[in-house]
DNA sequence: GGATGTTATGCGCATATGCGCATAAGCTGC
DNA sequence: GCAGCTTATGCGCATATGCGCATAACATCC
């Protein structure tokens, strides 16, 4: 096996990692529609401070959100919009696979809606 | 938030969950041309044969892959096509945000290549 | 400088997960 | 049935990771 094409592999996989959790999944959908706190997150995703703290950081490290500074609080947005697009088309992919009644497709809707 | 919602981030990211190993990409690789058998995965990702049979059973529990028995040989082969389309759309993201030559251009074109 | 509000982080814990070793399970031909 | 091939699995290990608690770091206003 190539090991250009194995890095690649390792890169990719450490890509669908990070969309791999649902904390995290809830925080790009809290930034999908607009730039919003540190506080802004913790409330509409319920998560607590600390941990959504520490899943920011991780994706500004990954390059996947922005940062800026205001004040005492901490902005944060998405750099590139292809990953909402990418976490919308894997939306679509589960909830078709999803024979049963497993996935509510109102909730396929509030899913990461366009901006 | 909505019950229904949290339902869909755990999914999703179950989801991209599956798609975040190496060795799993691997084996999709291997199985995006054709049908193959344990055996010839082995041989084609490099890995262990258990560590092989053990992520053919978990994504075949998932449904991502399709088995069949032929003799003492099991063939696996990819259920929903979709998913190799989303590997490549994740490939194609990950190579564009590489902004230095750590992606190989060669690498991304040995990527899952088309059927 | 002290109080307050906002965000980041050190520490520890519990769990999940990928892996290898050995072996079992299943099929086939003699 | 036995030998040989192919695949699956029980067991244990090492590591990764998500989380909370407490607290630090930073900025702002008085």
């Amino acid at each position: 096996m190539d090991v250009e094409l194995n890095r690649l592999f390792e890169k990719v996989a450490g890509y669908f990692t990070l969309l791999g959790e649902p904390t995290r999944l809830k925080i790009l959908n809290a930034l999908c529609e607009a730039e919003r706190s540190v506080g802004e997150i913790v409330t509409h995703t319920g998560a607590s401070q600390t941990n959504v703290s520490r899943h920011l950081n991780l994706m500004y490290g990954k390059g996947v959100l922005a940062r800026r500074r205001a004040g005492p609080m901490t902005y944060y947005s998405i750099v590139d919009p292809n990953v909402v697009a990418l976490c919308r088309t894997a939306c679509v992919q589960v909830a078709s696979s999803a024979d049963d009644e497993t996935v509510n497709s109102r909730a396929v809707r509030r899913f990461m809606p366009q901006a």
